[in-house]
DNA sequence: GTCTATAAAAAGATAGAC
DNA sequence: GTCTATCTTTTTATAGAC
């Protein structure tokens, strides 16, 4: 099946694979025409500005991906089984785009980032937090501060993708390589997350 | 106590701060010209290149803090020793100089970054492994995946950090009470480290 | 809508006077 | 060593023909 793109989707497409490499400042306008095999021209006629461009970018990247993770995550009952879902969902679905959490990273901690956090979906987060401190008070899990636990989740899950260059390095993995780590990194983390909040 | 600096230090000083919150690419030379309260042709004077500045930054932070964190470490006898200190060590240090882990997970992951790369200092985390390895054969803790333990404890201390500007703007914490949420953060982490390697 | 050509501005680097 | 002025290149953005 092979799928014809008008220009704007080319562009789109071009754009994306330019940004999530290279972030705003080190991507170039004539980069991304070259890789949608058009010029420089079209894409201001198409998007007016870099800026707007990179805009439109990070928000299909974010609002693509942070509702995949979430999805019928509100049907689980337990903290613990949300947890095991984050893990599988989030791991599974960085692997087809490593480069995520680095354009994430990236884009929030550059001065002037406020307008691109603002556009971050909280829902996820909150949620988690609020079936924690719930499962707390239900005596199901150990008397932990629920904060700090979630952005220990969050971390245990996201921070090898941002070190994969130096994990590569030292440990002389390949992609495919340090892609199959981080699966069977999930049954692992797994095993953490219940002994930590296991009573 | 005024230190008086010569132009080669206030280029460094200048060259770190910008270098250091606004990456390689988002850097510009009038701005560390501007900092220093010199002029640009002063920077090619004593640094020859805009690159040749940068590396010299990159490895004066890197040689500077990874050593600290590693200091006395190998005296300590268990794992669970080295942790503890590790994550003291790590949390207070980058606690007062927050941009280190953006600064270096921003130059690892753009292309071109395997100079960078192999600059890098890996005593720590082959001594954290080996230690590991060891304590995991004598029974003193569980039968857990070592590298997937270190990655876990790097990716706990470290990506708080990386995503603070979320969590400063979700939470409205300022710099001081993220800085407070982290040393508490240190106790939790042992807990944490505890749960899950004590058999 | 798409292209070529070009403007306009920014940014790294150097020449040369002092 | 330090400065001003300038060069060169790069990069974003636009004008205008088709």
């Amino acid at each position: 099946m092979t799928v014809v793109l008008n220009t704007e989707e080319k562009i789109l497409l071009a754009a994306e694979e330019i940004f999530v490499l290279n972030g705003y400042d080190g991507s170039r306008m004539q980069a991304i025409a070259d890789k949608a095999n058009i010029n420089k021209a079209m894409l201001h006629y198409y998007f007016r500005s870099k800026e707007k461009l990179f805009e439109r970018i990070f928000e299909e990247k974010v609002l693509h991906f942070f509702p995949k993770i979430e999805e019928d995550m509100v049907h689980l009952n337990t903290f613990l089984e949300k947890a095991d879902l984050f893990v599988e969902r989030y791991i599974h679905l960085i692997n087809q785009y490593p480069y995520i959490p680095f354009f994430v990273v990236n884009t929030i901690n550059k001065p002037n980032s406020q307008g691109f956090i603002e556009k971050l979906p909280l829902s996820l987060k909150r949620s988690l937090l609020a079936s924690l401190y719930a499962d707390i008070e239900k005596g199901l899990i150990k008397d932990i501060q629920p904060f700090q636990f979630i952005m220990s989740l969050l971390g245990m899950c996201a921070f090898p993708y941002l070190m994969a260059p130096i994990f590569k390095h030292s440990f002389r993995f390949n992609d495919a390589e340090f892609s199959d780590l981080m699966i069977l990194r999930i049954a692992e983390l797994k095993r953490y997350i219940r002994f930590i909040l296991l009573p």
